[in-house]
RNA sequence: GGACCUGUGGUGCAGCUCGGAGUGCACGCCGGCCUGUCAAGCCGGAGGUCGCGGGUUCAAAUCCCGUCAGGUCCGCCA
């Protein structure tokens, strides 16, 4: 809990109550704020992590906001009618102080209250001053919590910490690889592990058991809310198991991560095959804290007149209340599902019709038969105000884009409670394929597929289902995870499907191959995302909120300068030189301080 | 690679449609007054290449083009 205070201090400024009274102490910390009146009585609120103390001061100490003080004096109890409810410190003060300015500051470029919202860039430049706010403050901590509380998960049910390397070497496929250039071998590289997948599994071999690792995660791949090039994950892998065991250790990890941030541990995790979260929710990673699911209006128009409809697949969801849009936003939402893909989109609204009962309000209607109007109002349970929305496509186009339909209208914040954690199983082994026409691993190419399916692998690869499970939480995706393959022939088999040749696998995988010739148990692991993880809980949309030193969009650090050009001399020494077409960080180009 | 939004004293905003002197608000800053405040109060003051470049115009923060930076999203993230 609370650490002891030592050296400078005999207390932190938050934690002092009416239980200190009479006590002689001293805080440090720095100058929140302070009240001047007049030349013999100044208030100075002083602040530390743990909060807010008021010091009574003499006025002529020249005290300005964030110099670092340390004030000693005598507590007491506020005199009476002075006290302030909203500090957790407002029923005593500290007085007959003597301050002494540790370091005197120059004001902060922003202001520190948590009424203004300043632009983030400025936060960022001066990130080491934004780091003092309350919220930043909340969310490393929050952060923290989170991180402790999914080591001692993993240490109870038997993991073992093991350190993977950061330097790695090159593993074409998957996300984009920052580079590390060799000094000692010119023209080689090392590369930043996207994830220790291959390291873990190769623990595996070397019988760790189960393996655990707070690691740190770096893809070259363009940034979001949701994506820096280094984030951290939870890492896991365990031998001799199967996937429901893998899933129960994450999730166990994860509901105590959320019970020692919230005090509550979440309801079990749902479970959704992939197949039937895109039927019901249009997406892989649905957020099921919401209803306005999707449903199958195939058979109301079986026979319909209507050609549009006379297609692969109509689906359509009920947007509650949705009758009330305006025209303009009706045509936004038309403009959104076509540039998702969908051919087009018909709305209906829900109006009162003759004798009491509902009709539809759409521009479409006069196509539509009263008895499939009547369909369509029961198999969407539509109530009046309702506005409905139909995308009739290829199937799994028509699901996609009122999937996202569905976040757009009717999404809370993800922050939102209650927490609902939701596995997302059965995913398809490949997703699609490439240019030329070859499969394309949905999760990566060592995921073992169900063994019931593996006779289809080079006859119908696209049917073949895998051994694979995401964790979403609130609409968004926390991690994923599956069963590997441990058997030589069988990962043959799904390179073969992936149009990878044996000297391919051999030159990028080698080692792995080989490792597995000597005793590669079966194993199954996970990663959870730890920023998503942390921002939800701290009730955050955007992960640098939980990050210490993040970097913007255009991967640049507003705090140090990086990314920045490397000397000629330490150029030289790593055997490199810039292509003079490389932009503004070219020696010699345009660049700005 | 693409779409959309934003950029105005240190901070947050208004002004931009419909061009007319850097006009305004709040916070902060500097100076003065003030012995119970807590977003203290009162008085006075300083502080601006309106992101940058070009164009249109008698005249541009405002209209047009380009560019840079930030954000959200698509592509991308096995």
């Amino acid at each position: 809990m609370a650490p002891a205070a030592a050296g400078l201090r005999t207390d932190f400024c938050g934690r002092l109550r009416i239980a200190d009274v009479g006590r002689v102490v001293s805080v440090c910390g720095w100058v929140a704020r302070r009240r001047e009146h007049g030349e013999h009585l100044a208030f100075l609120d002083l602040r530390d992590y743990t909060g807010i103390l008021q010091c009574v001061v003499d006025g002529a100490h020249d005290l300005r906001a964030e110099y670092v003080v340390r004030v000693t004096g005598t507590l007491r109890r506020r005199p009476e009618g002075t006290t302030n409810p909203s500090l957790e410190t407002g029923e005593v003060e500290l007085h007959e102080c003597t301050v002494e300015v540790l370091n005197a500051a120059d004001p902060p470029p922003f202001s520190l209250d948590s009424r203004v919202e300043t632009d983030e860039i400025v936060r960022l430049r001066y990130r080491y001053v934004d780091l003092r706010s309350e919220r930043m403050q909340k969310n490393l901590r929050t952060r923290a919590t989170v991180t402790s509380a999914l080591r001692q998960a993993m240490e109870g049910n038997g993991f073992l910490e093991v350190e993977t390397p950061l330097l790695w070497t090159p593993t074409p496929e998957g996300s984009r690889e920052f580079a590390i250039p060799s000094r000692l071998q010119h023209g080689s590289f090392y590369v930043l592990p996207q994830s220790p997948q291959i390291a873990k599994q190769l623990s595996m071999v070397g019988g760790i058991d189960r393996y655990y690792q707070i690691a740190r995660c770096l893809r070259d791949e363009d940034l979001r809310a949701d994506r820096q090039f280094e984030f951290t994950q939870l890492d896991l892998e365990a031998s001799f198991v199967t996937e429901h065991e893998v899933q129960a250790f994450v999730e166990d990890a994860v509901a105590r991560a959320i019970a020692a941030v919230t005090g509550e541990r979440p309801a079990p995790a749902l479970r959704l095959s992939w197949a039937e979260a895109l039927e019901r929710y249009g997406v892989d990673k649905p957020d099921v804290r919401f209803g306005m699911e999707l449903v199958d209006l195939k058979s109301v128009f079986a026979e319909t007149a209507f050609n549009a409809f006379r297609s692969d697949a109509v689906r359509a969801l009920c947007f509650p209340g949705g009758a009330a849009l305006g025209r303009a936003r009706l045509d936004a939402l038309v403009e959104r599902a076509k540039g998702l893909g969908a051919k087009g989109l018909v709305w209906m609204r829900v109006v009162p019709g003759d004798g009491g009962g509902l009709a539809l309000d759409s521009p479409v209607v006069k196509f539509l038969s009263d008895v499939e109007q009547t369909g369509l109002l029961t198999a969407l349970d539509a109530s009046l105000g309702d506005l409905i929305l139909a995308v009739a496509d290829e199937r799994r186009r028509a699901c996609e884009v009122l999937g996202q339909l569905r976040i757009d209208l009717g999404r809370p914040p993800v922050y939102e409670g209650p927490w609902r954690l939701c596995w997302v199983v059965d995913f398809p082994l490949f997703d699609g394929v490439d240019d030329e026409g070859r499969p394309q691993a949905a999760h990566h190419p060592f995921t073992m597929p169900r063994p019931e399916d593996l006779d289809r692998l080079v006859s119908d690869p696209l049917s073949v289902r895998a051994q694979s499970y995401d964790l979403v939480l609130n609409g968004w995706e926390l991690g994923s995870g599956s069963i590997r393959i441990h058997r030589r022939e069988i990962q043959e088999q799904v390179f073969a499907g992936l149009g990878i040749t044996r000297e391919e696998a051999e030159s990028r995988f080698g080692f792995l191959l080989g490792a597995f010739r000597y005793g590669a148990p079966p194993h199954g692991g996970f990663a959870v995302g730890i920023d998503r993880l942390v921002a939800i809980l701290a009730g955050e949309e955007n992960i640098r909120e939980v990050i210490a030193f993040p970097k913007t969009q255009s991967g640049a650090d507003p705090m140090t300068g990086a990314p920045k050009p490397l000397t000629p001399a330490h150029l030289a020494e790593l055997g490199l030189r810039v292509a003079p077409t490389a932009g503004p960080n070219a020696p010699g180009g345009a660049r700005r301080g």
